[in-house]
DNA sequence: GATGAATGAGCATTCATTCAT
DNA sequence: AATGAATGAATGCTCATTCAT
């Protein structure tokens, strides 16, 4: 895990920098276009203009178009965990740990939503090798999750029978809040939304519930 | 709300009951082929030699290839609304309620995976029309949930303080069975989601809570 | 063998005999771009507008722009191989057999030069289905020359060690005609290639030899 | 036709032997590319690959991708004719001659036989310069055989009405040992078409018979 | 002289949609 | 109502060529 930045497209340009560069102006521009029109509908020429590289170009940082996806997926999945990677730990209790863990989440859905929003949707466009790397991140980053649940459990303040399912859960209420905005759109706040996952995953809905 | 299924897509067709035929034709055809390609890449050519109908033809009973989708998604949500709303609530604490209704919304999600898929990962390909649509019936089907909750509140059962959200959250943790697949598929049975979504809904996972 | 002339380039258009005119449209207008320009340089947008058929109706003929070369060869070889089957040389000796089978094929030689030129030039470009047929008509055409010569030898007319090399060599000194027209372009007269083709075959160059 | 290996292809480099090496290189990337892909096929980049020029660089020594078409064509025929003139044919009698333009030309053909044929198949491509470039070096080529025959005919030892047409025809066999593989390839060794090639132009197939 | 990045016109191919019959 | 042929704009991608350094 060296340089977990490099992305293995390949290129014949030898300037490693510029690569870097030329990547984050495409990757800039895609999710521009992509989250107004969708990843079918965006012209490679489209692009082109957008990023400010020539069509011709493009091709010297990409090979295919699909490749775009894969620029997203790599720097949004990993934007993601590193932010939630920052929170320090250590030393809280297991209930604190989750909570952190749930707002800084909830902070960058919140920041990348486009992001997000285009890897769901266009989960289903990626190529093998994308689709895995997607994965992959997927499995760290729910790991760190279950990380934290098993801790809990292991100090007795959480009862979860199934910890993978768990996180999981916790998860896609999180991402609910990007991925479902159609019914929530403007009824409810970002503030509103991490009390109500907080309080439904730690206590549930039932009344006279008295927490240990 | 004369014949609600009666599907405004405008067709010079007379025969009215042939219509519906045909769109379930065109329905059964398209929802095998997005599953397996998606939308954008699948061709009305495609369509029409799985539904047996025409390429001239088909367009006897589209206007755009869109309309598919609007097909699609009328009859997806509404086959998922029906399912649910079969049954039997009355006479049942809000508790019992709850579950039935997550009970039997997992498994129309489970039964109609492949649609509820293509709904989400197609929304940013439908036109004003569709998404209006989809919209409504999104709306009429979160207020089922909304309407248990309230009750359960008035009843002394729960204690939620936003139930939109509420009900939307619940609504997302079903919808992650389909939609998250990813890091679950083949791992967690439908059973254990079911069981999991209800243990966390109501109790939360905080150890010695005591319920009400 | 059925129908010798059924090119099995996949298409979807029903009317067998309207893929028929098609293929002949296209078959025109390419011989014509391909003798001026080449194979590469001609556009299947130049082809369009030649043929007369729209750029997009073209890929309801064709399912690449290498089996218009395919169309080609099969046409090609297959003209020129009729037009020397013809030749009625039973009851013929030898020699005037292969008299007339040089012949012939000298006439429809010139009268297809530009096929036959295209086909001899871009074969590199033909993938292995278009080669393959290629060399199964050839392979058919000199067998033509090999009887002839196999009846020449055994009725004491002909002195020749190699057949097929035999046969292969009478066939190069006539497609020369078409394929080195460079150093005799304007110099020599169809007429006169015939006489001085015959006369080596015949005879060779040696003054005054005596066989045997 | 003061230095023949100068070849006028306009470069602003003033190191007139460095020109040379790297056209001996691009010549030498060029056939190898070319034999396996043709031409139009071939890249400029696959060519800057293969010779180690930066592409840019390769525009140091070349103003258009058909310039390397004119080095290849000069530098081939350049060669065979060298080859056969090599040979030293005074004090043979005719007959003795001829064989000996034959042998060496054919040993020629096959040891350059990717040139030739690229030579052959690309013609088309080739622009008006090297095409009379390539149709000057072919005179000149066919003239040895030519005057080779005319002593022949002079000495009394062949019998040959069209001077010019017999030398073009010899040379067709020969270059047919390159050109016209396909139904050979494999059947026929080199030696075995020398044989070949040298009992038709002498003898022809006429069994017994007797010159006049 | 050499390098490597950039340019942009051009190409084969696809596909939603129309239309005559 | 249905058929099947036709249309043509649009798209991803390539590649010869140029140019700043």
């Amino acid at each position: 895990m060296r340089n977990k930045y490099v992305i293995n497209i390949h290129t014949n340009i030898k300037n490693k920098s510029l690569v870097k560069q030329r990547h984050q102006q495409i990757f800039e521009a895609a999710i521009k276009l992509f989250s107004k029109k969708g990843y079918h509908s965006t012209t490679l020429r489209e692009i082109s203009k957008e990023s400010g590289i020539t069509l011709g170009n493009l091709y010297d940082y990409l090979n295919t178009k699909e490749d775009i996806l894969y620029i997203i997926q790599e720097k949004a999945t990993k934007a993601v965990i590193e932010t939630i990677s920052k929170e320090k730990l250590e030393n809280l209790d297991p209930v604190e740990q989750l909570k952190r863990l749930i707002n800084s989440e909830l902070d960058a859905m919140n920041r990348y939503q486009d992001l997000i929003l285009i890897i769901y949707q266009e989960s289903h466009a990626m190529g093998k090798k994308t689709l895995h790397s997607l994965l992959m991140n997927e499995r760290k980053h729910v790991e760190q999750y279950e990380k934290v649940i098993r801790d809990g459990i292991k100090k007795g303040y959480f009862k979860v029978t199934n910890i993978r399912m768990m996180a999981n859960m916790i998860k896609m209420l999180i991402d609910g809040w990007v991925i479902k905005r159609w019914d929530l759109k403007g009824k409810v706040t970002l503030e509103e939304m991490r009390e109500g996952i907080l309080d439904v995953i730690f206590n549930g809905i039932l009344f006279g519930r008295v927490g240990g």
